[in-house]
DNA sequence: AGCTGTGAAAAGCTTCACAGCG
DNA sequence: CGCTGTGAAGCTTTTCACAGCT
């Protein structure tokens, strides 16, 4: 009943890596009391073009009053619901090094949509300690945490050599999103979703376009810019 | 004289950011020994296709063996050189909280390519610390940090409400890519590069691809997995 | 015989520009 | 009149499939 017309279920991939950003801007824009928005404004916050916005926008439904803008609430909870955040998945942290206690103490999981349920840590150790209120558990603890039914979203903040088992580990389990903070590329089987962030990867895209902007042929001044 | 005749500088942008990810998996056969590589093997362990793997360093030149494969060594050397890691890259990390302090020790940088030059933070209380044998510096020590004809990489890790300001500094001060760690869009001049690093981001669209997979048109599960 | 390098085809994404609605 | 939503055009990226070299 009211199947919900929210039109065909194709959003592409390009669009959804975009939305989070938009859903971030509208947040700035409620906490300003801002109550509508263009789509030349939501898209310069964003960093996109408003073409590109509108576009994206489009994929989702028909949510813009033509002549006005966006209601800001509305397209808020619009974006939340394609994004699957009308309630919070749980999410479990493996690997308690510096890493690791940055990211179970870290703002992003406050937003909405997410609540780290679990931090694991292979070193007895400092098994039982705390991190902003949640006691650190050992790898074991694993398979009763995930309820093969439900959902549930892995984070691996482990050194390199221990991400592809800790990533075998918790597909076992039943995890089937990975997000992999180590320096490693990991193999999941199919079915498992699996995303990587990476600081060297990042650094050297930038150094690559660095390297572009001195442009010329002065391969010189890369030897002697060492130090 | 040997104008290296490196093909034209047009390497697609999907394709530099792929590199960086065949450079690890290089390091990692360099480690077991091995001297080559199929397109076959390195596209696995990169997790792409071997089609694709191909085409991108086509881009590069042709520094494969036909009916063999490639040598790892000196495959390792032209990406090397075509991302600019030929010589190292000064980093500087401003915002040493949890965040910054897990970068500043993070194995990321003992990757060839870079090196922390300065950390820094607005806080008086920490100025003066040492993390990792580098004692962190007010953010007035900015300026004479960076030498305006040399490149110098900028990360922010700064909470979301500063990042905006410290890019601006790290603008002002001559530093011309950024990478931003910081739950926040943030707004830089033309010609200064970043990229955005962003665990909320992923969160979501892992989150996105989840409830997707759920399929079905049963919202009902939706609100009774919360918890 | 085997694996690379690459044109050509297909798919995907972005930009344009304007019709259409409020 | 102004701003959204969207076909159509243009551009980028991926995939295919095989010619060409060792």
């Amino acid at each position: 009943m009211s199947v919900d017309q929210a039109a065909k279920r194709e959003i592409p991939d390009a669009t959804v890596a975009r939305l989070p950003g938009y859903l971030r801007a509208l947040g700035q824009l409620t906490a300003q009391d801002v109550q509508s928005v263009s789509s030349e404004e939501l898209a310069h916050s964003a960093g996109v073009s408003s073409a590109k916005l509108r576009k994206d926008l489009s994929h989702l439904g028909s949510y813009g009053v033509r002549g006005v803008g966006y209601d800001v609430a509305h397209l808020t909870y619009q974006i939340s619901r394609a994004l699957g955040l009308t309630h919070d998945w749980p999410v479990i942290i493996v690997g308690m090094g510096n890493l690791g206690r940055a990211l179970a103490s870290y703002g992003g999981f406050a937003t909405k949509g997410f609540k780290v349920v679990a931090l694991l840590d292979r070193d007895e150790g400092i098994v039982g300690d705390s991190v902003d209120e949640l006691a650190i558990q050992p790898m074991e603890a694993l398979t009763s945490l995930v309820v093969p039914g439900e959902a549930c979203i892995g984070v691996i903040a482990t050194p390199a050599a221990s991400a592809q088992a800790v990533a075998d580990l918790l597909v076992a389990a039943g995890v089937s999103s990975i997000l992999n903070f180590a320096a490693m590329a990991i193999q999941v089987p199919e079915g498992v979703h699996m995303r990587k962030v990476d600081l060297s990867t990042e650094l050297q895209i930038l150094a690559f376009h660095e390297q572009q902007r001195v442009g010329g042929s002065d391969e010189l001044l890369d030897e002697a810019a060492g130090r």
